[in-house]
DNA sequence: AAGAAATTCAACCGCTTGGGT
DNA sequence: TACCCAAGCGGTTGAATTTCT
């Protein structure tokens, strides 16, 4: 059986009270990030540590934007997902403001929805319209099943060709702390 | 106006990962 | 190498809100 993430009794759960934000929101600019467990103790709340680095992270960081996608916002995520697959956190790191939260539900609620309008299977973006797609859109290779991008796979090169017209022009670049540690 | 159904999104749960010992 | 623990992640849930009948 596994330990439970903090002791359940003595902790509130459910919606945050605005004081709750407060208190949060306090401790984490004054000391930082860092260190979940011990943070609800050390700034008063009655939550465990897992329940507060989810606030923060989803809700209360002031560099979040909040509000409505925008369009090349939703064609980025569209694309993410096309190479990524459910990997929320990095198709969110792609996008300023964004938390992969945001991300996935956004793409649930919207984005999925909007692709199979359109045709194309959110899942694997073979086009449900015409079974034909994959032969006469992509390679020639009649062998190469169109399948959904498996990481544990893909040894590289990704390819294109299971992708309707998404205009896949994405470059992998490293994290920007990679990019400064190169640099120096 | 009221109730039902659908939609949205914040929060939780449990598993995985990575660092320390 | 094996184990432990904290943090991170993705899937799921459920309450609140909106839309429909």
């Amino acid at each position: 059986m596994r330990k439970p993430c903090c002791e359940k009794k003595d902790t509130n759960k459910g919606a945050w009270s605005k004081l709750e934000d407060q208190k949060l929101t306090d401790y984490i600019l004054k000391h930082g990030e860092g260190c979940w467990r011990s943070l609800p103790q050390a700034a008063g709340l009655l939550r465990c540590g897992k329940s507060c680095r989810l606030r923060w992270v989803n809700y209360l960081r002031p560099d979040l934007k909040r509000g409505n996608f925008g369009e090349d916002e939703e064609d980025l995520i569209i694309k993410l997902h096309a190479l990524l697959g459910n990997r929320w956190s990095l198709i969110a790191g792609r996008l300023p403001g964004r938390t992969d939260n945001e991300v996935k539900n956004h793409w649930n609620i919207h984005l999925k929805k909007k692709l199979s309008m359109m045709g194309i299977d959110p899942d694997n973006r073979r086009s449900l319209l015409s079974p034909t797609f994959t032969k006469s859109n992509a390679s020639n290779d009649s062998s190469s099943a169109c399948q959904p991008f498996n990481p544990a796979t893909a040894s590289g090169a990704i390819s294109s060709t299971c992708l309707p017209d998404l205009n896949l022009d994405l470059t992998i670049a490293p994290p920007l702390s990679y990019q400064n540690l190169a640099l120096n």
